[in-house]
DNA sequence: ATCGATTCTGAGGTTACCTCATCATGAGGG
DNA sequence: CCCTCATGATGAGGTAACCTCAGAATCGAT
């Protein structure tokens, strides 16, 4: 009900207008190691839980269990991780970082945290409180 | 059921959740059309803005000017576009929304206007109006 | 008339996903 | 002990939505 004149920007649109920048920001601080967003999620989440099943990792990134398996394979070819057989079930394997991994994750975790409060920086502290909050009750 | 609901989440995370619940909202609403979300895009573009090169729309959905011939394949595939020659050039093409493209367009923009307003009832008014602000400031 | 810019599209590549089929193994019952 | 069913990983093959690079047609300017 509320056109008819120019762009007088909806809330998801200003909304998906903020998160395209972000996500611009976050791929240029990721730069410098190489990675593809794919691989820096993974590299967060067995930084997180340590060792993990590729089944484990697919849950925690939210994807099909097969395409864990393709992470992990690049990640292999990198050298940030490694698989190994689970001694308790030899229909599994476990996936953990190596040690180039663990500081390549720590590195972009930090990187990326610089960045985005770089870019939240634009705002100031009570700004900053009321949109935590706001997510927050979104996300209720 | 997984992801641990952060305590100690940064702002960054929380956006991006909220991101993921809102693209998850957007894509169901999309559903009865049976159409990708780029040629909702697209559509969305050519509703609003008419008749156009495929390069004018290349640049409003930001994407490289030869993705937006494949958009515009898509969409006329679909029979919801149709390209003509540009009368004034003869090097150029002008894409344009057939009735049923126009239609569909706008049967969408309600459907995901709807669902983005759903979504965002979960703010009372005030919170609406700080959240719009902060986006804004954001996007300076 | 020529030359450089522009407009689109073919060819081919990438990323990040997906499903389905297959194979090895594990766990429980009879 | 064997059989069946469930589970874990992966091969094969597919999709969406992008990309770059080349090339043909045309335009505008000199």
């Amino acid at each position: 009900m509320n056109e008819a004149h120019g762009d007088d920007e909806t809330l998801a649109e200003a909304f998906w207008g903020v998160a395209r920048q972000l996500r611009q920001r976050t791929r240029e601080a990721l730069a410098p190691w190489d990675v593809t967003p794919s691989q820096a999620r993974a590299l967060g989440v067995l930084a997180r839980h340590g060792v993990l099943r590729p089944g484990a990792l697919a849950e925690h990134l939210r994807i099909a269990p097969r395409s864990a398996t393709e992470v992990v394979d690049d990640l292999e070819r990198r050298g940030l991780a490694e698989r190994r057989p689970d001694p308790n079930d030899r229909r599994a394997t476990l996936v953990a970082l190596t040690p180039e991994g663990v500081r390549t994750g720590a590195a972009i975790r930090a990187a990326r945290q610089a960045e985005a409060d770089r870019f939240f920086a634009d705002l100031d502290p009570a700004d900053r409180e009321q949109l935590a909050r706001i997510l927050r009750t979104l996300r209720g």
